[in-house]
DNA sequence: ATTAGTAATATGCCAAAAGGATATATGTCA
DNA sequence: TGACATATATCCTTTTGGCATATTACTAAT
């Protein structure tokens, strides 16, 4: 039996399969940083370190099912602008058992954010460091609000790290800033989210005129409330489906 | 018991668990178009379509390694520049069970494509035709070189199209141009396989002018052979890795 | 040999886009 | 009413890309 005959025999039922698993990376912009939340593990392994929101993909489950089921019940959220990012299958990325992950990334504006934190106590607020700059990549590191390091668990680092790597890819090119801004923002709050993504500050009269130029704003004439100066515009974002 | 205990207590080995498997999109550009490889399948279900090569992952393997395994054993091919692409995961992608599959690109030359052509017979070449503009996605459809409809299996026409999206969107800031041309090749040539990949004809001194002020050409001095005119300055690639 | 033909290569010009500095407008608050 | 802080507008410079055109280098045919 050559190698193609044996390839094509194969049966899968005969076999042990790996486990999969879906992980949430629930981010947002916090005070000016990216953020994002976790879960502290309560069992052996990775006892008392942080991870990512997860749970198994179900037999009649699709894998965008289990990541809005995930989202429902670990987060008590209804939807969210969710979408896969990418598929974690190291042999010993678990240490009890093979289990592969899918990552997806929810994008939530600061309200729902800490809507989530309210409606599902568990959760933990984590800043992440990024220690790299430009498209590097790498893992982050995450630090809770009192500036303490929240180790993370298996490889959550690096699942968030990728997910901060395709923000920075995709914010010129998608609607990602405006998922992560409420339905009415200021020009500076915008340009507040990029600045944090980017992890660089940018010019503000390009960054205007770019943004308006795209046609995809909307002035709404109304001003923001509460400032101590001059009031910023508040705008809408429309999606250009054309 | 509630729903986040119920979670907590989930044991995996409990419950049905799908199969996981690679699926490999070999592209090329051949003859001024896009190009992959697929094999004709033998049995039920969809029978005499075309298929993506793949196989399931093995227990103590990476995607990873699943996907080179692929590569050696179905494609004859000891390495590429592979790349992990999504991930599908609907329920009913698959009739016999369910089975989650990893998708990876690989790109090749198109003398490596006719190698692989010759060392694995049941291959086939296959152009991609891609019936969407710019950054629309979707299927693609494919054709035999006589021009007869390759019907595809499962989602593997979802598949090819998101790859060649995702090969639109990484033209420009990364090697995946050079990843498809032989080591030597002239500008011509890699202005070709840009244009292939978008789908769109591009000018040409603009083009000349932004591949050599990227830095990462190396003219050789040497010259195409063959052409009944003024022959071409041959180009190597290096990385700029800094 | 000479010349036509073809495509590579080089150069110059123009318009659009982006960066950056500065000026002006408009609100709050003392 | 005026100081102040920030939003908004304007100007200028640099860069980028499209486009046209000229020049070069090779083949092939006369």
């Amino acid at each position: 039996m050559n190698e193609t005959a044996f390839l094509d025999g194969y049966d899968p039922h005969r076999y042990d399969r790996p486990s999969v698993a879906v992980d949430l990376i629930l981010a947002s912009v916090v005070n000016g940083r990216p953020a994002a939340l976790l879960l502290q593990r309560s069992k052996h392994p990775c006892l008392a370190t942080w991870s990512l929101p997860g749970g198994f993909v179900g037999i009649d489950e699709s894998l965008d099912a289990a990541a809005h089921r995930v989202l429902e019940t670990k987060v008590r959220m209804a939807d969210a602008y969710i979408e896969q990012l990418y598929t974690f299958g190291a042999v010993d990325r678990d240490p009890r058992t093979r289990v592969i992950s899918v990552a997806y990334f929810a994008l939530l504006p600061p309200a729902r954010f800490a809507a989530a934190l309210k409606a599902a106590p568990d959760l933990t607020l984590a800043e992440l460091i990024v220690p790299w700059s430009g498209e590097t990549g790498g893992p982050v590191e995450a630090r809770s609000q009192d500036g303490d390091a929240l180790p993370l668990a298996f490889d959550h680092a690096d699942m968030l790290g990728l997910a901060m790597l395709r923000l920075r890819g995709k914010l010129d090119y998608s609607d990602v800033a405006f998922a992560l801004l409420p339905e009415l923002f200021t020009l500076r709050a915008l340009q507040d989210v990029h600045e944090t993504i980017l992890g660089r500050s940018l010019n503000k009269p390009a960054f205007r005129r770019r943004m308006l130029a795209a046609n995809t704003l909307v002035a709404t004439g109304e001003r923001e409330t509460g400032a101590s100066f001059r009031p910023a515009e508040l705008f809408r974002h429309h999606s250009t489906q054309e």
